[in-house]
DNA sequence: GCCGTTTTCGGCCCGACTGTTTTCAGTCG
């Protein structure tokens, strides 16, 4: 994900909005998006497949003419076509897109007829009654799009975390309707993107529209938007847009895939389909008009003959070729987690004392718990300093000495200061059974300055686990690094890269995932839970390791005690070779 | 603009809902 593929795909996507704009071949205009889409994606930097000597037409979607694009891109950081777009079109144009509600018929009609040139320009012509004067447009949606307006403020997208708690209230509530046979969550929700712009939901009932009656009763909808017999989109007090849509049972694995998406996946088996003279809609798989299929997933995938792909895979990244190879990886579940090692307690950062964190990680089923508060410099989160972590590490021995079915271990969060050292002397992390590194404080050093203090901070000899690899945080923009040059050092010293199931964090970012199996590297994935409670985290943890295509082989929290043990150990005797 | 065990040219996924039409275009997912 490196800092070129950004503004590649960020070059492409505007060129797909002017070309819009222009009413340009749809299908041109969906090639730079796929484009924009692809390289975005990469786990790594375009340029190193340059350097490398590799042909950029070897990326799927990218012809000869995008690859011309894109070397020029990396050697002017410009593109001629785009200024020539934008000599045609202001740019604000393009970003009028986004607006719900328009699309480039309507952005062109705007534009050509009264000027408008930006969403401020477009506010105040809707505000002044002017867009209603226009053909194809009226009062309603003048007003839909003063509303839209209002709504939008920047992109509107909510944690996965957030999304999921308000979707599965949706959905019991929905569940408790008589006649509703099931409710599925599916849309980006359910292949666990790490945030949601709306949630998706499918429901199996016979009677619609009582289902759509108790979908505007609900207490938490805010407005209906739109309503049909079949599908409604309501908006919810959060903002956050729902559509729901019902079907008849025995079309719910169509309109599961239909809904669960993502959108690209959907045409390429589509796609796939047409090519054996068949149809996939949401309601199932035609031959002609025969329904040969769609009852469940399962159906759907085999008709084109694919095996069941997950919901987390969806995106178009080489798992419909992989999935026809036979070659889909055996990704890890939550059940397969055995322990947790990155848990804070009261000492530290957290809320509850070590016993009651031990109990809630053993009411789990988790194995084993690592402690890992934070280090001196931490002071804001009462970083333990030598003294008390020897006290922590005390009560840990007695706990253990007399609690069954969980084994706690002796940790720390250590921080990595800017030039690479860590916040506590060799001495006392010798001591530890384990030990967690983490960078808290300069994250506006420059990509060199950041990536030479993490490495060296992986080369000192006790580091176990390197948490949240890039700091991505919702509070702050992540930090700029080298993360295959991070994941290469990773892998020779024998250190895990933490996937940090916190909501607001989730990093390792999914494609830093895929690229950390591609590398062979280890991975944790770790709860970072303040409480009790926030053990449910893990599964948010395992959302993003499985989008990434993680198996349960490389995630060294998916092995016993017993296993992990030597692990450590040999990651430490590595280390000092 | 991409792509090819039917094709190097002619394809490129499919349907629901809304508003403004008086038979359908535009947008969305």
């Amino acid at each position: 994900m490196g800092t070129h593929n950004d503004t590649i795909a960020a070059i492409f996507d505007e060129i797909a909005d002017l070309l819009e704009i222009q009413d340009a071949n749809p299908f041109r205009v969906r090639a730079y998006r796929n484009a924009a889409r692809t390289v975005g994606d990469l786990g790594s930097d375009v340029s190193a497949f340059v350097q490398r000597g590799m042909p950029l037409t070897d990326i799927p979607g990218i012809g000869g003419d995008l690859a011309d694009k894109i070397r020029e891109i990396l050697d002017t950081g410009g593109c001629e076509f785009l200024r020539r777009l934008q000599h045609e079109a202001p740019a604000g144009v393009g970003r009028l897109l986004k607006v719900p509600g328009l699309g480039p018929r309507r952005v062109k009609k705007l534009w050509h007829a009264l000027n408008i040139q930006s969403v401020q320009q477009l506010m105040q012509a809707a505000q002044d009654q002017r867009i209603r004067e226009l053909p194809g447009f009226g009062e309603k949606t003048e007003h839909k799009i003063l509303e839209a307006l209002q709504r939008f403020a920047g992109e509107r997208r909510v944690k996965l975390a957030v999304a999921a708690r308000l979707g599965e209230a949706l959905a019991s509530h929905l569940r408790s309707t008589p006649g509703v046979e099931r409710v599925e969550i599916a849309g980006s929700c359910r292949r666990m993107r790490e945030t949601v712009g709306d949630l998706d939901i499918v429901v199996v009932a016979q009677d619609q529209a009582r289902v759509m009656d108790r979908l505007a009763r609900h207490d938490d909808v805010q407005e209906v938007t739109a309503s049909g017999t079949t599908r409604a989109t309501v908006i919810l007090q959060s903002g956050l847009q729902v559509d729901v849509r019902v079907i008849r049972r025995e079309s719910l694995g169509a309109a599961l895939i239909y809904f669960t998406g993502s959108k690209a996946h959907n045409i390429v088996i589509r796609r796939l389909a047409q090519e054996r003279g068949l149809k996939i809609n949401e309601y199932g798989v035609f031959r002609d008009d025969e329904k040969i299929a769609g009852e469940t997933e399962d159906s759907v995938y085999a008709a084109v003959g694919l095996p069941w792909i997950a919901p987390e895979l969806r995106e178009d990244r080489g798992e419909i070729e992989a999935a026809a190879r036979g070659e889909l990886p055996e990704l890890i579940d939550l059940r397969d987690l055995r322990g947790d090692l990155h848990a804070h307690s009261k000492a530290g950062a957290g809320h509850h004392s070590i016993e009651e964190m031990a109990q809630a990680a053993r009411e789990r089923g988790l194995e084993y718990l690592a402690i890992a508060d934070h280090s001196p410099r931490a002071s804001t989160a009462h970083g333990l300093d030598a003294v008390r972590l020897a006290k922590q590490c005390a009560e840990i021995d007695s706990l253990n000495a007399r609690m069954e079915g969980i084994t706690l271990l002796k940790g720390i969060e250590v921080s990595i200061l800017d030039d690479g050292d860590l916040d506590l002397p060799e001495s006392v992390l010798a001591g530890l059974d384990f030990v967690v590194a983490a960078v808290h404080g300069g994250f506006g050093l420059p990509r060199e300055k950041q990536t030479a203090r993490i490495l060296r901070a992986l080369d000192n000899p006790h580091v176990n686990i390197l948490a949240h690899p890039v700091a991505l945080d919702s509070e702050r923009e992540t930090y700029d690094v080298d993360m295959l040059a991070i994941m290469r050092k990773a892998r020779r010293r024998g250190v895990a890269l933490e996937i940090n199931g916190h909501p607001r964090r989730l990093d390792l970012t999914d494609v830093h995932c895929r690229m950390a199996r591609d590398e062979g590297v280890w991975v944790a994935i770790d709860s970072d839970a303040h409480s009790p409670l926030e053990f449910d985290m893990l599964r948010f943890g395992i959302g993003q390791a499985r989008r990434g295509w993680l198996a349960r082989d490389k995630v060294i929290n998916a092995r016993t005690l017993a296993q992990l043990r030597p692990l450590l150990r040999r990651s430490r005797r590595h280390s000092r070779a």
